[in-house]
DNA sequence: GCTATTGCTGATATCGTTGTCAAAGAACAT
DNA sequence: ATGTTCTTTGACAACGATATCAGCAATAGC
């Protein structure tokens, strides 16, 4: 029961009656040690209960087994999911998982990540939206040479190492399938101007409506924030005009969210009276009633290979994987239903 | 601009013209060190852009500037919150965070953990419910002489550092205020019996309708598991019961949430046919309608508190702060109204 | 005037690893 | 037999801080 005294390197070399030097080969799965002797110290290390002080290796390799996650983001749930993805892969790997939360007007924010990083030696970083739309940060982090990937809605054609959303491709669907239903009155809420999926998710429904010979009433387009309230502002001013939409579709879940509780404020029925479509399939989109249409990404998943490529770029031993886009899925539920007459 | 190579101690002694083992004690604070030199080595520091490294710092002293968070909690707006209590701790006083997800059903939690923090040399630990409640596992901490605090729904005696919150109090005065609203048929949906929060809820409410001398129903008393769905669920059962309660008090806002969908596909009206009641004052509460009154508990403050708790523990330098027990507040808003008739 | 105490400072060992480099022996080519 | 290369190994320095302990003034105590 060494429970006091931790084993040290140094002990294991006793043991196994080599040096310190052939011990860290072993640890560190060096080439060049015979099968003999690294059968021998494996043993000892098992035996002894060895594990390596993580500090000392950090302090001479210059690297500490830990990544951090870069985020400014009001959305919780996005976030929640986003670490249980990453913090699948440090289990597998060893790593540990920091947080760093940011500001993203922030004009400093460069330079105090790459202090952060400097300062605890930190190996990488996930970056997230919409700190991933900004390019003059991702441009910093290059040019200091730190480890990155990001999470961002488009493939950022700048970025080596990205995951990415199709939101383009997911509003242009789920417009067309609208559409399907008979819906030619159709209103949109944006998200906020900084996030670049705002812009994607908005020309995908524009471009779907436009190609089909549907007019956009600019009456009924509204520009939020992602927030409840934004969204909720924006349907209260959309159901004021003197024409109301049949369906209304926003940019993600909480402002669709907003957007029904100003319609049923106003007793206008729903789905019956009024359509409301979201973005994120959020638990909310469920709970709701009616349910919200909307549209799912992988959120954990791509989270979880973005932990992937910044951990194949940074450590040696975890094999190389490459960026990715990943597909969205549309969730048809109540708030969505054909044009009646 | 020493961007390249770091700024060591050595690098800032030569510049003060000192030993490094006084650069040292400046940078620690220690006594016993002149004004004169003092203020000689923070100019050359300040000049030098000198940084301690953490790793050297750690690897010598045993500490690690790093403070874990154990937790394992389906509620991802609670986490959030409890993550950013700690992390405004965290910027201030130079600490980071590291996440710790657990499932308290793993038979080797205790162990795991603390192998996980002799490993990372994690200088303490913020424990959150429900493994606030194991005793099985603080008491292995304890004999670990880990440093942590804990946030637990009670205040647990055993536990030296704790910051707590008055569920009993809360739901005690918010029955209260629904029998001053005149209803007597009141139902309840309990919570994860893991929690010890659930019986402490249960127990303000049923010593409070007892004392006025109302019945409890047992028809109308359900366990939930503090989801949407298991309220949902419980929901449907006491509306499908022969008599209905005109309030349901769910222990959180999910369940509530999940009740008001099942009222509302069931087509009962809220409030006027039936109250809802939740807890949490998630953000889900003010966007539901009606909106849905309920208990707010302030959880960020709660987690700034405990993470300044055990860095008072963990770090000379801060100051002592002691363990406290937090008051909710009664958000009232549509979901509950008098007694009509 | 002499010792004891206190305040301030620095030389050097140390934490537990990895990096450098050289040496010893085996294997191979000439 | 000799030189060359390759494999395997270890002695020792290094990473960048803190800890120990000793030294030297300056002050206090008697």
């Amino acid at each position: 029961m060494s429970k006091q005294m931790s084993v040290t390197i140094k002990d294991v070399s006793k043991d196994a009656n080599v040096s310190i030097k052939t011990v860290s080969r072993v640890i560190n799965n060096e080439v060049n040690v015979s099968e003999d002797t690294k059968d021998r110290v494996l043993q000892s290390i098992l035996k002894l209960g060895f594990k390596p002080n993580k500090n000392a290796q950090s302090l001479r390799s210059k690297r500490s087994y830990m990544i951090a996650l870069l985020y400014d983001n009001p959305n919780k749930h996005y976030l929640a999911d986003i670490q249980s993805g990453i913090l699948q892969v440090c289990k597998e790997t060893g790593y540990n998982l920091v947080l760093q939360e940011c500001n993203y007007q922030n004009k400093n924010l460069g330079t105090e990540i790459i202090e952060f990083i400097r300062d605890f030696q930190i190996d990488g970083l996930i970056v997230t939206p919409p700190l991933s739309d900004m390019d003059d940060l991702l441009a910093s982090l290059d040019n200091a040479k730190v480890h990155y990937s990001i999470i961002a809605p488009s493939d950022k054609r700048t970025s080596s190492s990205y995951v990415s959303s199709n939101d383009y491709d997911a509003t242009y669907a789920m417009t067309n399938e609208i559409i399907s239903k008979g819906h030619a009155n159709i209103g949109f809420i944006k998200g906020h101007h900084k996030h670049s999926a705002s812009s994607l998710r908005y020309k995908g429904f524009s471009d779907a409506v436009t190609q089909m010979n549907i007019p956009i009433n600019s009456e009924w387009v509204k520009e939020g924030d992602f927030s409840f309230d934004s969204g909720f502002n924006a349907g209260l001013e959309i159901l004021d005009s003197p024409l109301c939409p049949s369906v209304i579709f926003a940019s993600n879940d909480y402002m669709a969210a907003g957007v029904m509780k100003a319609a049923q404020m106003k007793g206008i029925k729903i789905p019956s009276e009024l359509c409301i479509i979201g973005f994120d399939d959020s638990p909310i989109a469920e709970q709701l009633w009616p349910s919200l249409s909307t549209i799912r990404q992988p959120v954990e998943e791509m989270a979880c290979h973005a932990a992937k490529i910044l951990l194949g770029t940074v450590d040696g031993l975890s094999e190389k994987t490459e960026s990715k886009e990943f597909k969205s899925e549309l969730i048809l539920r109540e708030s969505l239903i054909n044009l009646s007459g």
